[in-house]
This record gives structure tokens, C-alpha cells and sequence, in this order.
DNA sequence: TATTGTTATACTCTATAACTATA
DNA sequence: TATAGTTATAGAGTATAACAATA
């Protein structure tokens, strides 16, 4: 891979993210269970920021997902009282999604628990830290 | 949150890195189906390290899942020709799942496209790529 | 014509519970 | 008794195709 050749510490890295972001992924499951949520409603609640309500086709999107998936998805969530259907005025086809305030409350508890940063982070010198913070800003932006 | 607040140069990190995870897991269903392949598959495959079997009981382990679900999971992979099931010498209770040749390409042509580096890490200096794996090493190790 | 959201369908994923074989 | 793996079951996730309403 010429990449690889030209830029090794490049890859190293991504090796790394890419890596963390697998063992990231597997801890999704048993934190939503806790919640009694799935791992695909976790994921729509994460995408529906607080007071910005967005269309299904977004939400689609934003899953990477077909648009069928979402109706059953947005069904299961609004049935539980955590999300809201609201039909657009400018477009009359599009719904738009938004949080109940419940459903506000359990992404709130969902992101927190998530973002508890780890052990190894602490080892970390504040100088180091704030190093990851300023280049991982510019690699994921 | 007292962590936070002593110590927000390292959450600010992690929260970074949390959010990187969460669409770099959205990039594996798309790539899975090009391969022809689901998600939870190619999970089970990024676990089979060529010419390192492991028990179902390991991979249910890897996955976070329930045992029962490895079963079918290792079906599928098996009549599709990508792994093997073997009766353990030591414990007849355990199987171990080892990749097929062809299973063995497969994951690679998997992991391969899941490291493909983005853009913006060609944008780091070469001393930014060579801390940002240092930092990383140590905190994920 | 193209797009948004829905429905029907078929298949996969997942946890639970009950089971067999082995330790 | 405890553990590894299987089976049956039920519910959820998923893509495909066809559809109605709207742009």
C-alpha cells in the first residue's frame, strides 16, 4: 500500500482510532440494555440534539441506513414516548423528529455514560491531553 | 460532573474520540455490504486473527453478545466458506472457529478498507502523527 | 419526474429459556 | 454443580420493492 510506505505513522494512528473505535462500538450494547433501549435507538437518540428537530430522511442519513428502517425505528422510540413526529410546513412530505423531554433525559444519561472517560486517559500529563485534544480536532474535523 | 471539572482537557479528548467512534461504526454497514457481508459478520471476523482459533465462547466474549447468538452467526460464515468449526482436544465441551483461506482474504480485504486513512491525517506533520500514536498507545493500551 | 415517508416481505441479529454433553 | 454449545422462540434491525402524497 503506497500509503502506508510513504506515511507510516499516518497509518499507525489510524490503526489505533480505528481500533478503539471497534472496542468502543462492542460497549454500546450493554449500556443501552441498561437503558432498556436497542443499540439502533441509542444511535437515532445521539443524533437528535435537544430543541433541533431534524427529517427522517436525515435521521437516515445519519445511520447510513435505507429509509424504510426508520419509520419502524421512529414507531418503537415515539411509542415509548421519547420522540415526537411533526409533520414540516414548508415541505408537507417531510416529518421531523424531535425529543420528548423523557427522551432528552435518557440521550442525556446515554452521552454521559458514554463520554466517562477511561483509566488511561488520567495517566495522561495535562500537557499530553491538551496535544490529543488540539490533533485529533484537526484530524476529525 | 467532578471529573470534568478537574480535568477537562482530558474529556474534552475522549469526547472527541467517542464521537469519531460512533461514525466510524456507521462506515462498517456500507463496507459490509459491498463484501457481501453483515456488520455483526465482519465483526466476527476482525476477531479471527489468521491462524489464531478461538472457542465460540471467546468470540461471544469479543462480540458482547449472548453464546446462543454465535451459533447461527458461525453458521452463516460457515456455509458461506469463511470459517471452520473444530472439536478442541483438550475440553470436548469447546469448538474453535478458525478463518478459511478464503475467510482469511475476506477479513483482510475488510480491515484493509476500515484503515484506509482519511484526508485529514495526511494534514498532520509528521511529528503531530508520530505523538498522536504515542498518546494513543498509552491510552489504549 | 424526483423525493419523502410508509408498507409488505424476507432475512439477519439478538436475548431468554430450556436442553445436551462434558468438566 | 458449572460451563460450552445448541435449539426454539419472539422481538428488533435491515434492505428491497412497490406505493401514496407532495414537490
Amino acid at each position: 500500500m503506497a500509503i502506508k510506505r510513504h506515511n507510516p505513522h499516518a497509518c499507525d494512528a489510524w490503526q489505533l482510532l480505528v481500533k478503539f473505535s471497534f472496542t468502543q462500538n462492542t460497549q454500546v450494547s450493554p449500556l443501552a440494555a441498561e437503558l432498556e433501549l436497542s443499540p439502533a435507538q441509542c444511535h437515532v437518540l445521539r443524533l437528535l440534539e435537544p430543541d433541533k428537530p431534524i427529517p427522517m430522511r436525515q435521521l437516515a442519513d445519519g445511520l447510513c441506513c435505507d429509509a424504510s428502517n426508520v419509520t419502524g425505528l421512529v414507531d418503537r422510540l415515539e411509542s415509548k414516548g421519547l420522540v415526537r413526529r411533526t409533520a414540516s410546513d414548508e415541505d408537507r412530505r417531510v416529518k421531523v423528529i424531535e425529543l420528548t423531554p423523557k427522551g432528552a433525559r435518557l440521550r442525556a444519561a446515554f452521552m454521559e455514560r458514554m463520554a466517562a472517560p477511561p483509566e488511561g486517559l488520567e495517566r495522561l500529563s495535562v500537557r499530553e491531553q491538551q496535544t490529543l485534544v488540539r490533533i485529533l480536532a484537526r484530524l476529525l474535523e
